[in-house]
DNA sequence: CACTTGACCTGTCCGC
DNA sequence: TGCGGACAGGTCAAGT
């Protein structure tokens, strides 16, 4: 579900909420959903306080003291919540300020996969919950080595949103993929790290390419639109605080609001906002796709 | 090599 | 109201 935004959206709110706290404890409702050697919990997050949580494309990371890491994938329903004990926060319960913003109540609830349990520099108590409705998503207890050395780490591709990732870069990676489709090419997380469904759609909408275009047939100016394209749609989602059509919540139980700025994503059968057409939905790359065939003509026509 | 399908899971929505 | 099927933002393995 989550994608570069809804990740980094996270990423930004559990950084500033759990920085410099400790990790007092761990609970594994779900067992496949926290896979770790019994031993390196004790030994390694027991106790240890949090340096920071940063993001490689999708992967949150929780890094711990001593160079060991919690690696967190969301994948399609995966949630982290913080929540501070009742009573510790005053006027910050959770719903009190923006009711019409929450998505979920009571925690844990049925969803709820792991819980942390953490300790605050000034003594405060709260809990970290991994909630997760299908269960694909997964926490990994891992130095940073074994980190670096996870596959799906080890290939991934440039982040499109780094200052050093240039028009050259992108056309690079698409000349790897010449005989692909482009919107294949783009949920590709070895060809640009983090694009997911949602953003593909817009960045090509925004580009005014179609997604069943080869690789090898966007000339110079398509590549230069789409290079453009990726990056504000990716920032337009950060702004947004990301993307909530299910049920993607931030670290503080918030939805996101892109979807209500979203051209195609969601709107099959609305009018365009540029030129009115209908959208239509097609399946492309195995996904459902959304399109405006006036924007985005088919090449193939 | 490129593409599709199915698997992993649970929940929701839509048509009958 | 109930029931079956399709579908859902991600990745991975296996098959064509």
């Amino acid at each position: 579900m989550p994608e570069l935004p809804e990740v980094e959206t996270v990423r930004r709110g559990l950084d500033s909420l759990i920085r410099g706290w400790q990790v007092t404890g761990v609970e594994a409702l779900n067992p496949k959903s926290f896979p770790v050697d019994p031993d390196l919990v004790p030994r390694h997050l027991a106790g240890r306080t949090i340096q920071g949580v940063g993001r490689r494309a999708k992967l949150l990371v929780i890094a711990l003291e001593q160079g060991w890491n919690l690696a967190v994938h969301l994948k399609m329903t995966g949630q982290l919540v913080f929540r501070e004990a009742a009573g510790m926060q005053p006027g910050r319960e959770f719903g009190a300020g923006h009711p019409s913003d929450s998505l979920i109540g009571r925690l844990p609830d049925r969803s709820t996969r792991i819980v942390f349990s953490l300790a605050g520099p000034a003594g405060q108590t709260a809990w970290l919950y991994f909630n997760d409705q299908r269960k694909f998503g997964w926490i990994k207890l891992l130095d940073d080595q074994a980190l670096e050395e996870l596959d799906f780490v080890r290939t991934l591709g440039p982040e499109p949103l780094d200052a050093g990732f240039t028009l050259e870069d992108f056309r690079l990676q698409l000349a790897r993929r010449s005989g692909r489709r482009i919107k294949a090419s783009l949920l590709d997380q070895s060809c640009i790290a983090g694009i997911g469904n949602i953003y593909a759609d817009e960045a090509l909408w925004l580009a005014g390419i179609h997604p069943e275009t080869r690789v090898a047939q966007l000339d110079a100016a398509a590549q230069e639109r789409l290079y453009g394209a990726v990056r504000a749609a990716l920032q337009a989602g950060i702004d947004a605080g990301g993307s909530s059509s299910r049920n993607y919540v931030d670290a503080e139980g918030r939805r996101g609001t892109y979807l209500d700025f979203a051209a195609v994503y969601g709107r099959s059968g609305q009018a365009c906002r540029r030129c009115g057409q209908q959208i239509i939905k097609i399946r492309s790359a195995g996904r459902g796709t959304h399109l405006c065939p006036a924007c985005q003509p088919d090449p193939a026509c």
